[in-house]
DNA sequence: CCACGATGTATCGGACCGATACATCGCACC
DNA sequence: GGTGCGATGTATCGGTCCGATACATCGTGG
């Protein structure tokens, strides 16, 4: 997932680890709280090795040569390869069960603008049908099995029973959105969001990667 | 956290992994999907080696001495000793920055019954806390950086951002519930729940470790 | 002048997951 | 009568990610 998100990020500007932490914080603030550089930093040596990313030179041409003063300990600052893209259009493009789960389609979500419509659309429907068994799951508890559990646990399914169903609706317009035309409208009732003016969705000109 | 839960779950009775793995998704069904066996079992050797649960032994009564026929290679059933009882005691009290976060707070609300009326508002205010943090950075984010974000991120935003907030006033009514008096009836608008009859709270009689 | 917060890179131990393996039992279907 | 399949049951392995920690630089305000 980190690996998706940092190739994802890196497509739209060089950045060294810090920033990608900011960038990533912001990206994803919904579903998670923030990166851990434990997590961070092993992720990019790991990309780094595999060839997905490079170190860029930090020279901003005017840079004369002041050689090993402080031994020049700063920051690294890493592009993405064409090989990297590659693996990112590979990664972005593939469905399956870890792509419904909350913190992978959080991720996959946040990319969408660089996903093709067909793709969109299962990973919205694999979703809603991952919430639609946990909400199904959560009924039966409420129902069935509701005396063998203690009044707080209940409050506590009762709760997360709710948001099953808000988020079903949510995908249901989504989905709704997806097929008829382009990208996420998603009506409001006041609540929440600032000014919204326009926020025009990318026209429907498929984000691709170059194959040149 | 799996630590927790497995001693909360022991408290109420003996069980083998297998079923402790039902209970465990039953109980925490809201929050986590399901726990995976590659958690629970090491989990399990590390709980008994620190001397807070033991093997029982699974003979009722009934069980002629048939010998190594196939090896009787069972089920193992796990109690919880009275060290473990103390242990879990120790962790249900303990409120801190771990116990607000998604996970850690949905561990100890469904074992709030288990909490003493201090603690169970401690974590409700810190959780709220947390995501009242949460919800001020999103709000933020879709106010000043909104033009820098595509329509599918903003969309994600808007959608945490709904979900701080009716966490929130969730929170709030708990809190509130909390202080004036006893247990989570959180009104309802009908939707999401079953029959909800009466759930009779647990008395306001603190459930204590027994200190013979 | 120096303390403090933001910026910045990095490692380590531990928690937890997903895949996998394997064995038993009961029941439905052929 | 057999046979295959789903539920029950225990267990390990590799890998991802987190939280704590360490340490160095820079600008700013007291």
């Amino acid at each position: 997932m980190l690996e998706l998100a940092i190739l994802g990020l890196l497509q739209e500007a060089p950045m060294h680890g810090y920033e990608l932490r900011k960038e990533l914080t912001a990206k994803l603030g919904a579903i998670r709280a923030a990166i851990s550089y434990g997590s961070l930093y092993p992720t990019l040596r790991r990309l780094q090795a595999a060839g997905w990313i490079t170190e860029a030179d930090e020279t901003p041409a005017t840079a004369e040569e002041v050689p090993a003063l402080t031994s020049r300990r700063g920051r690294v600052v890493y592009e993405i390869t064409a090989e990297g893209k590659e693996r990112f259009a590979q990664l972005i493009a593939q469905t399956g069960p870890e792509t419904y789960g909350d913190t992978g389609f959080g991720v996959h979500f946040a990319f969408f603008s660089r996903t093709d419509q067909a793709t969109r659309l299962r990973i919205l429907e694999g979703r809603r049908r991952t919430i639609e068994e946990r909400r199904e799951g959560l009924r039966d508890m409420l129902g069935r099995a509701a005396e063998r559990l203690d009044a707080y646990t209940l409050e506590l399914q009762r709760h997360g029973l709710e948001a099953c169903e808000r988020e079903v609706r949510w995908l249901e317009e989504l989905i709704a959105n997806e097929r008829s035309g382009r990208a996420p409208t998603v009506p409001h009732d006041g609540t929440a969001g600032g000014p919204r003016q326009d926020n025009s969705p990318p026209p429907p000109g498929e984000t691709r990667t170059e194959r040149p």
